[in-house]
DNA sequence: GTAACCAGTATAATGGAGTATACCAAACTA
DNA sequence: TAGTTTGGTATACTCCATTATACTGGTTAC
């Protein structure tokens, strides 16, 4: 009896933790432009105004916003160098590259779903 | 000179379709009560004030509205039988659980991030 | 027969993501 | 030296997801 309850504790912290998880993956991917402000960049625009005129829409506020947390979520690099060619510069990091798993099964099952829907209707 | 914009061109296309992929993706888990709501009914709810009394804070208007579009959306299925010990039930479809491998890739991605971002702070 | 439970719907309010528009100082450009 | 580009900030507004609260009609339990 003891045993049981001790498992099934168990068993609700470890769900607790992955609808947490789940949920920390879905707000860094999460909103209208981080995926294609992280596939702007990735594909070459690194300077503010390029990166801006690259993706349809977006106005400097929101860009300016999303940079700014995407830097804080570590999955982009801001440098300043007055003495270089490009005075500011955003980059991705190693570590949004570690995304590539997520974001490849993501794109299977959206692929996918469409077709289903599609199918279905 | 042609030949490249061609394969330039099927580059953006892709792009956008690969985009547009992970949004649907993003649209149909995104939300604050899709996951928690899976998760509730993947662990033996299927009832509605079942589903209901599990997730803490939700409420009626937000659970019957999400259910709804999940339904839409086949991730579950409703069934309504009066000679039933269950009346109205909810569950799981097969399709649902093609998520598998997105959602296992988002929790060990969410859990990794986690702990990244506690060592770097 | 009334109290509690079931599966919801109706209406109104709130908050926050996203939009619109204007503006800024510094650099570079003709 | 006037105009453009760069990398943003400031202020106000809009819309939509989510909340809050109340209500309903049917069923089961005591």
């Amino acid at each position: 009896m003891e045993y049981t309850k001790l498992i099934l504790s168990k068993m609700e912290r470890n769900q607790k933790e992955e609808v947490q998880a789940l949920q920390d993956t879905l707000h860094v991917l999460g909103g209208k432009w981080r995926l294609p402000i992280i596939n702007s960049i990735c594909n070459g625009n690194h300077r503010f105004r390029e990166i801006e005129r690259s993706i349809p829409g977006i106005t400097t506020r929101m860009l300016s916003r999303e940079l700014k947390e995407m830097e804080l979520n570590m999955l982009i690099k801001r440098t300043e160098d007055r003495d270089a060619e490009i005075q500011v510069k955003y980059e991705s990091t190693p570590y949004c590259k570690s995304f590539g798993p997520v974001i490849e099964e993501m794109i299977k099952w959206g692929k996918s779903h469409r077709e289903e829907i599609i199918r279905n209707s």
